[in-house]
RNA sequence: GCCGGGGUGGCGGAAUUGGUAGACGCAAGGGACUUAAAAUCCCUCGGAGAGUCAUCUCUGUGCGGGUUCGAUUCCCGCCCCCGGCACCA
């Protein structure tokens, strides 16, 4: 009587197995290599979607690879704890964050163990927990007592809705990244991190993350925007004052006609000060400034300018110019002020055009006559005219030489721009980290002394939803005595963004129980850096940046000599269904218990790894996933009517002559298996092809059982082929071939067993097709032995009798024999 | 507009260094088993055409050129799709 596979009681075995027996747990061991693989820890929302599932299948394939290649695997989970969708459930329904935190972490664990994954349970982090956030606070304090940490006066953006400050990095298209609300503009003061100082060290670190995706890159690049050039300063004529611009193309200095302020400009309240027109300038202004702040993100407004009546000298012409005020001009990028050069600059050229302003050409690009009056703004290098002693010069080179000369003449100088801004990280919730520090009327900011860590978040507040954080109507916590001076004191109501948290959960990790410091350096220093990062791309910017930033930070407080937290990052794609993402609002959810509960762990997870590589999207289609369980059901039952081999051992192996046919083939296809699959985990991470090498090995096993099975070495060639095709899908499968492992009558369970090894002589074909072309195309091929001379094979090649037929009438002028694959006839 | 990534069957996707395009799977069609169905197993499956039907020819990897004995792969030009940034001086 042939067995059922039965998923759910081969799942559940192995799952009680694999935790009484504690074999996912870790330790440090100087003697083994290391390998550090790491998924980006997930909030906990409630559930576990099919994204998490993907992710972590991923994940947990490539740490069982590299645990039975070997290494010493760290591959550990947490929580992402702490942030908004707790505190809104609690001004919702009414319960605590933390029980609601707590209790989809006690869930999601759960659907996590039922996935199989083997994670090291031990070394569990919960932001939300004190034992985590109180280093949040002691990082906070060293980056402070650094000035890395400091509070800044400034527009910040608003979420009305999560009445919360938000980083330019989650405002996307003017909305809240979290909840889609449109965000406003606010001036608070706020804690900033210092990662502008980073900014150079941020991009050239790039150079060591040669194996992150090009789009990745790109889009840190974009953001960090560095750009040189130059500053030059422009003299108010009959004032004392001056303007300062920032410029990347200061070889077009002799063309800059006029120069444009920002409404915000503090000079530009001044410039009009004296003018005839001096109210309806300023109500101009100030029309104009809330117009930038709201429409920031509607893309390009019409630009519109007034004259301040004022003028500047350019110092490199020494020509009075026009200073005019200009809604196209950013007051946070630069100085805030430009000098426009029309015939160069697109924005100026339209801006002169509708004001008449005038526009001087300073460049030909090379092989063109200059024209009095351009159509169009020319933006390319080429020489220099009307240039003065530059006149001539090509001008990207001369571009040195002029900024020197502004430096040497004392109005100006080299530098370098970065559109990277201070991270602000003061948020006005509740359920964030407490930011550690407490203000005195007499000794100003104080730090929370490191011995009264941590400032614990009470337990009693309320949450109503109000504006304001709900701290700072939590008097017992507010009022504190001042750790300097013992006088009454107020505490920072104010919590971190989560960011924050996640920016260095990776190194806790390696130590979680660590209680003298964040984490031990001796075991970071064994453990990171992370190997291989694998997560949505969506954090291609905030969490990457922010993570790598933090890194710097520690290693230079001297925790860590690491540059670079993940030298590896692997972007998972998304999953979708019925081509958008899956979603509530969509109604395209599909519940991974479900799947669970009809086809098991192993399937799903074969499933959502076989039918795309990682990076791409993963298109969710019911009928596949049934297609993967029937792979599984096909390995079942072909264990079952092979069930005899259970109990034969040795692979007693004549190789060569006394093996026959079919099995030197196995054997052959065997350790090419081996190959294609060692190679697409290890090098090229595409499970998917992993998976379909090993469904063609089962389908020639199943092909060629009958045959084999009438030998004594074709038995025991068989058998040596389930044992590898167990190990090898134990990564993708790991229950069922734990079950089959046993099956084959095996002690140790397979989660400590041992990669395969490939032997490239075995994986070599003794006859080989070698192709037969004219002119390019097939017309015919032949088997031929491995090695066979190139004249052999070309005179084989002519004499057979379609190539002939086709060389009939036609003169053979050259063969071409590429070994083992091809001859090539052109004639 | 700028930056990045892509375009291969009905579908998801293979093709490792320029060398048999379409592996593996899904869907579809046909057959076996069955009273019947499901499950399972076997066969066919890019398009067009021919046929002596255990085959052959032409054509085919977004479009147009080029290099090469040979191009999905390399080069030039174009079209389209996706992602990111966007008045950044």
């Amino acid at each position: 009587m042939r067995e059922e596979y039965n998923f759910e009681e081969i799942e559940n075995k192995w799952q009680s197995i694999w935790k009484s027996e504690n074999v996912f747990s870790v330790k440090e061991d100087p003697g083994r290599k290391k390998y550090y693989c790491l998924e980006m820890y997930p909030y906990p929302s409630g559930k576990i979607h099919m994204g998490h599932v993907r992710n972590y299948a991923i994940g947990d394939v490539i740490s069982r690879f590299k645990t039975m290649s070997g290494f010493n695997v760290l591959h550990p989970i947490g929580w992402d704890a702490l942030g908004l969708p707790a505190e809104n459930a609690a001004i919702k329904h009414g319960v605590h964050p933390k029980e609601w935190t707590l209790d989809n972490i006690a869930y999601m664990k759960k659907q996590l163990q039922r996935m199989g994954f083997n994670y090291d349970w031990s070394r569990e982090v919960s932001t939300c927990l004190p034992e985590y956030y109180r280093w949040c606070q002691w990082i906070f304090l060293k980056l402070f007592e650094k000035e890395q940490a400091f509070r800044k006066k400034s527009w910040v953006n608003w979420c009305p809705s999560c009445s919360t400050v938000l980083a330019n990095e989650q405002v996307i298209s003017g909305l809240c990244w979290r909840c889609d609300a449109e965000a406003d503009q606010k001036q608070m003061e706020q804690w900033y991190l210092k990662i502008t100082d980073y900014a150079e060290e941020l991009l050239s670190g790039h150079s060591r993350l040669s194996s992150w995706p090009e789009h990745v890159l790109a889009m840190q690049r974009n953001w960090i925007g560095k750009s040189t050039g130059a500053h030059v300063t422009f003299p108010v004529v009959g004032s004392s004052q001056t303007v300062e611009v920032f410029t990347t193309r200061i070889d077009t200095i002799f063309g800059a006609t006029f120069l444009v302020l920002s409404p915000e400009h503090p000079l530009s309240a001044d410039l009009i000060g004296d003018s005839a027109d001096r109210d309806s300038h300023m109500a101009w202004i100030k029309r104009k400034i809330e117009e930038q702040r709201l429409s920031r993100d509607e893309g390009e407004a019409e630009k519109e300018g007034i004259d301040t009546g004022k003028k500047a000298v350019n110092p490199f012409t020494g020509e009075d110019i026009p200073i005019w005020i200009a809604n196209y001009i950013l007051m946070d990028y630069g100085t805030g002020a430009v000098m426009a050069v029309p015939a160069h600059d697109e924005r100026d050229f339209e801006f002169a055009g509708k004001y008449g302003l005038s526009i001087r050409v300073v460049i030909t690009p090379d092989g063109m006559v200059p024209k009095k009056e351009p159509e169009e703004a020319t933006e390319a290098y080429g020489r220099l005219i009307q240039s003065g002693r530059f006149t001539g010069k090509s001008s990207r080179s001369a571009m040195e030489e002029m900024a020197l000369f502004a430096e040497e003449q004392g109005f100006g100088s080299k530098s370098t721009l970065f559109r990277l801004r201070d991270w602000g990280i003061s948020r006005q919730r509740y359920w964030g980290t407490p930011i550690p520090v407490i203000y005195c009327k007499d000794c100003g900011i104080v730090g929370v002394p490191y011995e009264e860590l941590p400032v614990q978040l009470p337990s009693d507040v309320e949450l109503k939803g109000e504006e304001g954080s709900p701290l700072a109507r939590n008097e017992s916590f507010v009022h504190t005595a001042c750790p300097k001076c013992g006088g009454p004191a107020r505490r920072e109501t104010d919590t971190m963004d989560t960011f924050v948290d996640s920016s260095w959960y990776f190194f806790r990790y390696c130590s979680p129980g660590e209680t003298g410091l964040p984490f031990q350096p001796e075991a970071a220093k064994y453990w990171m850096p992370v190997d291989l990062y694998i997560g949505g791309v969506e954090h291609a910017i905030l969490h990457l940046i922010y993570s790598r930033y933090f890194c710097k930070v520690l290693r230079d407080l001297g925790l860590t000599d690491r540059d670079e937290p993940f030298p590896h990052y692997l972007p998972q794609g998304m999953v979708i269904k019925d081509g958008s993402a899956m979603s509530k609002s969509k109604g395209n959810v599909v519940d991974p218990d479900e799947m669970i509960r009809k086809y098991g762990a192993d399937t799903l997870r074969i499933f959502i790894l076989f039918a795309s590589p990682p990076e791409k999207e993963f298109a969710w289609n019911e009928k596949g996933i049934e297609g993967s369980f029937r792979f599984l059901n096909r390995i079942w039952s072909f264990f079952q009517e092979n069930a005899d081999l259970f109990n034969e051992y040795e692979f007693n192996a004549a190789e060569g002559s006394e093996a026959d046919e079919t099995v030197r083939g196995l054997r052959t296809k065997m350790h090419q298996t081996i190959r294609n699959v060692t190679v697409d985990i290890d090098k090229r991470f595409h499970l998917n092809t992993a998976i379909s090498s090993i469904m063609e090995l089962l389908n020639r096993m199943k092909a060629d059982r009958d045959c084999l099975r009438t030998s004594e070495m074709g038995r025991s060639a068989l058998r040596e082929a389930m044992e590898i095709l167990i190990r090898m899908l134990s990564p993708f499968a790991p229950h069922l071939c734990e079950e089959l492992w046993q099956k084959l009558g095996h002690q140790q369970i397979l989660v400590h067993g041992e990669w395969p090894a490939f032997n490239p002589e075995l994986a070599r074909e003794e006859t080989v097709t070698v192709v037969v072309q004219v002119n390019g195309k097939l017309r015919d091929k032949f088997e031929v032995e491995r090695g066979t001379a190139e004249e052999e094979v070309k005179s084989r090649a002519l004499k057979l009798e379609r190539i002939q037929q086709i060389l009939v009438g036609r003169t053979v002028r050259k063969v071409i024999c590429i070994q083992d694959k091809l001859v090539n006839i052109v004639a």
